[in-house]
Formats: C-alpha cells, structure tokens, sequence
DNA sequence: CGCGTTTGACCTGCGC
DNA sequence: GCGCAGGTCAAACGCG
C-alpha cells in the first residue's frame, strides 16, 4: 500500500511515472454505463470537482435498515456517483482515506476484476469501485458512491496537490 | 486479537 | 419465468 503510483505528476514520488494522467469522460471508454451517465451529467453542468462533492448527498446516508435500502432502490433514486480514469501501474489510488475491500467480481467483456470498497470509518457509507480496462490495461478507472462526512484518516501531504490538480483537470 | 482480504453464495434488476 | 450480470454479504483466512 505504501509503494505505489500516484497519477499526478507533482505527487509522484517513489518513481518516474511521467505517463501518468487523470481524463474526465473519455467517451469511447468501456466504463460502465452509470459511470457514464454521471460523467456525462457532469459535463452538461459543467461541474467542477468541488461542486460534484457538494452534490453527493445520498439519501441512503441516512437509511441504515436493509428493507429501507431495497424500498429506496425499487423507487430508483439513483445515486451519486462520479468516477474518473487514471493511467497507473497499480489499481488502488491512496486518497487518504481507509478502504475495506467487501467484494470482487469478474465482469463481462473484461479480463480484469472489478474491486469494491468501502469506507471503514464509522458512519461513512462512501464506496468505490476500481477497475481496469481489458482494452488498455494501463488505465484504471475508478468510481465513487457517495461522499465522506469525517476528515481524511491519513495525513497526507500530496493529498491537497491532488485536490488542486482535480480542480485543474475537471473544471474545463 | 483486531483488522483487512478473499471468495462463494445470495439478492436484485433487467432483458428476452 | 428464466437466465444473466452486477452488487453485497459473511464466513474463513491471513497478517502484523
């Protein structure tokens, strides 16, 4: 977990990734379609990255029974989610935050797992998917469900660079 | 012992 | 109704 590549040039740090690169909606992508969807709203609203975290508010937040979940689904109030691409060498993207993995599943039409996370602290219900397209197998995507109520768990340095460099990447 | 991962089973939605 | 695909659960396991 400590060794890995960062997609962001400026907090690289153990090596030369210079390929390395976050993209907004890449549209000949083979993300999943939900993963589409989202993009795509964003890029009508013209969202910047701050102001899709401001509109991640979830009413499964504050739904904890299973029944209420399974009602919530039948009524289709489809969740907010947001995911982006990055070039890396490895799969997971330490935000700063603490994952507990609670699944993996084989999808269809690619040769790689999709990994799904949660977040361990107490309360948060954020999730997020990681995957890794077949077509190229360097590129990563990874999807986020819902937005943390709590402040990052690791104090990492990188992490405002990153939050800047997100701001850069996303508000075109 | 506590925490995180693995993995098969289970559940749900959707298309036919 | 059936089968498939995606998503989640939870017991078993591994590791520090």
């Amino acid at each position: 977990m400590e060794n890995y590549a960062t997609i962001f040039p400026s907090a690289s740090s153990s090596s030369s990734h210079h390929d390395e690169y976050i993209s907004l909606m890449n549209s000949k992508s083979s993300i999943s379609d939900d993963a589409k969807e989202e993009l795509l709203f964003q890029g009508k609203n013209k969202a910047g990255f701050l102001g899709l975290m401001a509109s991640m508010e979830t009413p499964r937040d504050i739904i904890t029974k299973k029944d209420e979940v399974i009602k919530s689904c039948k009524k289709k109030i489809k969740k907010p989610r947001y995911a982006f691409q990055t070039r890396s060498q490895v799969d997971i993207l330490d935000d700063g935050y603490r994952w507990r993995k609670y699944g993996q599943k084989a999808v269809k039409n690619n040769k790689f797992p999709r990994s799904y996370y949660r977040c361990t602290h107490q309360g948060c219900n954020v999730k997020k998917q990681v995957q890794r397209l077949s077509k190229d197998e360097q590129v990563v995507v990874t999807t986020y469900e819902g937005m943390h109520s709590h402040p990052i768990d690791k104090s990492t340095d990188n992490f405002e660079h990153i939050l800047s460099q997100m701001q850069i990447y996303t508000s075109f």
